[in-house]
This record gives structure tokens, C-alpha cells and sequence, in this order.
DNA sequence: CTGAAAGCGCTAACAA
DNA sequence: TTGTTAGCGCTTTCAG
């Protein structure tokens, strides 16, 4: 491999020239410049990682710290890395995967007195996170995925829950529903202070005094069979209830299985809206799920782009007085995408036992 | 942050002793170990990556290089991702993710040439890859997820297609099925080079014909929509198929979907296998998927360790007459996991336009 | 078992 | 506009 030393002999100027050519930290001729690309392009000269980055100290290098605790990746989460590792490379950056445990800081001190990443990107950033010290202590930037219960001087990109569930709350209302039930994360995880489960729980009951409507909530395992077990107990206390608001990816799916089961129609007995939901997922469900869509690759883009941001301020003391910008603190809310699991509230009364008439105009009797 | 020289002055020694504790390139003795580690300790030492990279020509990263070209990460390649990124963290390596389009070989080449990653995971290898040249030529190991046309002398692991589609197929047969159907990727996919959808239609002519049966097959867009369409064809093309076989994790909920909405019950009137699904997936359908279990995770971490282990033999010229260890290859099948959409196949033919009977011993017509 | 010293390839003062 | 040079913090011969 070429080094610059090569690159710098072959067309007659000083290393130093090179390099300056290369990061545009200072004015070079024309001619100068030509010489030096000339020379890079004949030797098929590519600057060294490794030893830019110790001498300048950056590494273009960013963390992205998963928690690998319990739910693995869904799609919004996904979709959220990927739209990550994307706007990382366009800027020239690069994106490092870190499974650290969210209470595991004697790792993630490891990770971050290493030198290697020039900033972090905190996911599934709980209410109370220790995290944000210890990377904060360490020096290392970082950029919030959700947001902490003071998140003071912090900078994040969060859903906007409360803009979220409002919509969806009414968009429902909108639709002569009066008795909704949301279902949300389990209980195990609004006591582990997780963000969305807490804001959206607060939300809802906003949302529907607002309305001047009862709020019922239910606490659902993240899991089909959690969805079937929630919708269960949903008709149980609520036999009137017409229409289902549903945290939880993988509950809504068990929450139509065990309304099929129970001869329920969906829209036409129960609607149900899909909270933070991607669109992949929305259109497995038949029919496919009325949404709120989640801004995954969206809110992966901006991270990245904002964490950039404060590293390249942050770096250069140019500017003494610099005007020192805001602290970056933006919610995106999810957009309602009206598919085929809402509509109008049915106004005649279920069963009692939550089962209802089954759909007998479809096929025709003709089995033996 | 304290550097390894102040490391070496306080525990009065050299810097180099202080970096044959660190690494353990050479004995050191009990007592100027404990000095140097008790020095380390105290000053909160941590060695810079970039440092010791430049050094040592070793940067304990790897890249993982992502398709990024239509269908994102789906469940299995979000599973394989984050087994790799633990297997990664585990042996103090790190995962860079790269959005690499398959056919953008000069970022590839850019990418390589910076000696940043010390060898690479090429996912969505496909039958003829060019990337996999590009990175050799350049002296990054590979490592192939999934494997090319003739994959001589690569290292790889990839899904036991073969045995994964005999399987499915058997438990199909054994359950009484004779008329198959199965449900493949988008034609685009197949003519693109897509290595499972060839290896997969290949296997499902060979497991068919071994049974003395006669193959259908159909090519779906990788969608709900598509699913939908495929069932709609294969039901026109073969009226008294009793069981599916689909790979493509989106086309299968349609397919459910569709049987659905035309009072087909899964698994009394059509059981319907997945292929390469992962559990979570599985079990979002109602009944969960019979489906054909992805070791996505396992995948991970198996490739990574290779990887790892040619590294570790490639770099030290140590024992020149090195039993050089042969190429690693290897299948992996994914296993059956019954579940509630496969059962024995019916007797009964269906009516003319694929519609059946509707269950109706379920609810009861009360509604008014 | 330990030390001295020469780099690894590049950046960024400082000097001209 | 360009060159000189001192590191960046660590690894790894080469000596002892």
C-alpha cells in the first residue's frame, strides 16, 4: 500500500502538502494540486484509517449502542439502524453495532475510554439512564433515541407520543367510537421506566378526558398470545368497548387472531389502530392494519446528522464567541395511515361472552 | 486520559513492559505485573484503539456489509445482525455496519482500501457476487453469508436449502398432501441471482420428484399483496391443492389472508408451511405458522468466529509449516416447528372457484 | 525477564 | 502558497 510519503516523492512536494490536499484544511494551487492527484491516482493511493484518526484525533467512527435486553430489533427499530448506517456513510462516517446491556456501565466505559468512537447514539433510552453520565463524563457525545425523564441539556429525537396517541385517539373518536381500550407494553416494562409505555399511557388518558370519554387501559405482554390475553380481558370488563388502540407490535397481531376466534369482525365489530407501527408490518395483518406509522428511518437520518452536527462544533475551537446552537430536541410524531382495521363504531351490542354473529354472506355451503 | 507512558513512569518501568502486560506478547514477571496494573489502575488507564491499530496494523473491526438494496433487514437478517454484532463484542471486535449496494463495487473498494476493517461479512451473497474479488484483491478476508455459484475455496455459511425444502416437504407428504404448491420469491429475485430462491426451487423439484410428485410453483412479489396473488394463481392452476410451501416471509400472510376471505380454513382446507421464518414471525399469524425455523442468530455468531479464526492464523507468520486449516463451509438447516397451520391434508374436493364452506359452529348469529 | 528505540501513516503547528 | 517537523499512543524488533 502507498503512503502518503509516496504520494508526496512522486509528485516532488512535502507530505504535508499531501495531506492538505486531501482534508482541504488549507488553500493549495491548482497546479500543485493536480500534480498530487495525478501522483494518489498512479500509485492507487487511499489515505490510512488507523493513523488519521490518531493523529487527528477523529475517527469517523459513531456507536450505536442497542440494548439487546429482552424484545430484539423490530421493525421500527430496524428500520431506525438502517436509516442510521445510511446517513452515517453519506457523510463519510461509519456506523459501529454495540450490544451493551443498559446496566451494564463498567462495558460501556470499556467501550468509550477506547477512543474509538467519536460519538454514541443511545437507543431504547429508558427514563432513568445511566448511560448519558458515563458517556458524558468520558467525553463522548452523545445523541438520545427517546429521551430521558429530564432530558435538560440533552440532545434527542423521540417520537411524539402524546401528538401520536392523540391522533389515533382521534381519529377513532372521529369515528363514533366512545368506549376504547389501549393496550399497551407490559407492566414489567412501565415499571422499568420505559419511555414509550409511560408517555403513552399518560397520553391516552389525556387524551380521552379530552374527549370527555372513560379511559381503560390494559397492560399486554409483548407477544401474540399477550395481545389475545389483553383483548380478553378487554371484553371482559368493557362488553361495550368498539375499538382497540394497541402499543405493541407483536400484541396486535394476537389482538385480531382472538377477535377472529371469537367471531368478532374487524373493522365492522371492533376497530383497531396499530401504534408506532411500520408499514412492512402493517400489511401483513388482513386486512392490513391502520397505523400509526412510525418514523424509523427518519428519526435514524436526523440522529446521525445532529450528532455529526455537534461533533464538528464542537471539535474546532474556531470562533470563540460562537453563536453556540441550541441543543437539537425534536419529537416526530407517528402519521396516521388509515388501512382496513378501522371504522365506523358499530352501534348494536355484542354478546355477552365478547362473540358476536360470523360472516355468513362470504362462501357458500357446498362441502359434502 | 493517561497515556501508556505515564502508565510506564509510574509503575517505573518501560513502555514497552507496560504493552507486553496488556497484550501478553511475552512473560512478564508476578511482580512488575501487579506494579504495572496496579499503575494502570490508578491513573483509570485505557488504551487507545487508534493507537494501537495503527501500531499493530489490527483494528479489531469488521465489516458487515449490507445489501441496502430493496427489501431492508427482515426478521432472519435482523437476527443474524445482532448474533454476529454479540459474537463480535465478545471477542473484543466491533461491527461496522455498511450500506454497501451489492453493485457499488468502488465505495467497496474505497471502503477496503482504508484499512479500517480487518475483514468483512458479505450478506445477500448472490450467485455471481463481484464484491467478493474486490475484497480479496484488496487483502480483506471474507467471510459469505449464504455463497455464490461456485464458492471454491470461500469460506461461507449459508442455509442448508436442501435439506430445509426436503423437510418441509416431508412433513407435508407425511400429513397425507400430494398436490404442493410452493410459493417463491419475485421472478425479478430469481433472474437477480437471488441464491435461497434458485436453491430453494431446485431442491422443491428434487423433493417432489422423490416423492413421485408433480411440482407447482409460483414466483411472488415480496409482499402481502403478492402472496395474495400467488395463492389466487395457484388456486385457479390447481384446484385441489391441499398444502402451500412459501418462502418470502411477507407473501405468507397474504397467502393466509387470502385463504381467509375466501372461507378456506388453514389447516382443514390448506396448510401452509413458511419456510426460513423467524419464531417471532411465526407466531403473529393465528394459528402461528408451521414454519421452517431460520438460524439467523447462530448464523451470526458462527460467521464472525470464523472470520476471527482467519484472522488470527493469517496475520502471524508463525509455524511455517501451519497445518493451514481448510476453508470453513457449512450448511445449516432450519428446522421444522410445528405450529398450528399444517395439519393433515383433506379429502374433500374444493368448489370450482376456490372458495369452501365457512366455519359456522363458531359464534352464534344473535346480533339483532 | 526487561529496556531502548524505531517506526506505524498521518495531522497540524510553526516557519517561511 | 508551501515545507519542516514534532508528535498522536502504541507495538515490536533488537539488545541486554
Amino acid at each position: 500500500m502507498a503512503t502518503m510519503n509516496d504520494v508526496a516523492k512522486l509528485a516532488g512536494v512535502s507530505v504535508s502538502t499531501v495531506s492538505y490536499v486531501l482534508t482541504g484544511a488549507r488553500p493549495i494551487s491548482q497546479r500543485t494540486r493536480d500534480k498530487v492527484l495525478a501522483a494518489m491516482h498512479e500509485l492507487d493511493y487511499h489515505p490510512n484509517a488507523m493513523a488519521r484518526g490518531l493523529a487527528s484525533r477523529r475517527s469517523t467512527l459513531l456507536g450505536l449502542l442497542l440494548p439487546m435486553d429482552e424484545r430484539g430489533l423490530g421493525a421500527t427499530e430496524t428500520a431506525f439502524v438502517t436509516g442510521a448506517a445510511g446517513a452515517a456513510s453519506a457523510a463519510g462516517y461509519h456506523l459501529m453495532l454495540h450490544p451493551v446491556a443498559a446496566n451494564d456501565l463498567e462495558a460501556l466505559r470499556q467501550l468509550a475510554s477506547r477512543r474509538l468512537l467519536e460519538g454514541a447514539l443511545l437507543m431504547e433510552v429508558r427514563l432513568a439512564d445511566e448511560r448519558v453520565q458515563v458517556l458524558r463524563q468520558l467525553g463522548v457525545p452523545v445523541m438520545l433515541i427517546g429521551r430521558t425523564d429530564d432530558p435538560t441539556g440533552l440532545p434527542y429525537v423521540d417520537i411524539d407520543f402524546d401528538q401520536t396517541v392523540r391522533d389515533a385517539v382521534a381519529h377513532l373518536v372521529g369515528l363514533g367510537h366512545r368506549r376504547i381500550v389501549y393496550v399497551n407494553h407490559s407492566p414489567r416494562s412501565i415499571d422499568a421506566g420505559y419511555g414509550p409505555a409511560r408517555r403513552t399511557q399518560d397520553a391516552f388518558l389525556a387524551a380521552m378526558n379530552g374527549h370527555g370519554l372513560i379511559p381503560l387501559m390494559i397492560a399486554a405482554e409483548d407477544s401474540a398470545a399477550g395481545g389475545r390475553a389483553a383483548i380478553s380481558t378487554a371484553l371482559a370488563q368493557a362488553p361495550d368497548l368498539t375499538a382497540v388502540l394497541a402499543m405493541n407490535e407483536s400484541a396486535v397481531f394476537g389482538i385480531l387472531g382472538e377477535l377472529a376466534v371469537r367471531g368478532l369482525r374487524v373493522p365492522d365489530d371492533v376497530s383497531v389502530v396499530s401504534m408506532v407501527t411500520s408499514p412492512q408490518v402493517a400489511e401483513l395483518a388482513t386486512p392490513a392494519l391502520t397505523a400509526m406509522t412510525s418514523p424509523g428511518s427518519t428519526m435514524g437520518r436526523i440522529a446521525v446528522e445532529v450528532l455529526l452536527q455537534a461533533l464538528s462544533q464542537g471539535q474546532p475551537e474556531i470562533q470563540p464567541e460562537a453563536p453556540a446552537r441550541p441543543i437539537h430536541q425534536q419529537l416526530l410524531p407517528c402519521t396516521l395511515e388509515v388501512r382496513g382495521t378501522s371504522g365506523p363504531a358499530r352501534v348494536e351490542p355484542l354478546t355477552l361472552d365478547g362473540r358476536h354473529r360470523p360472516r355468513t354472506e362470504r362462501g357458500s355451503p357446498l362441502r359434502s
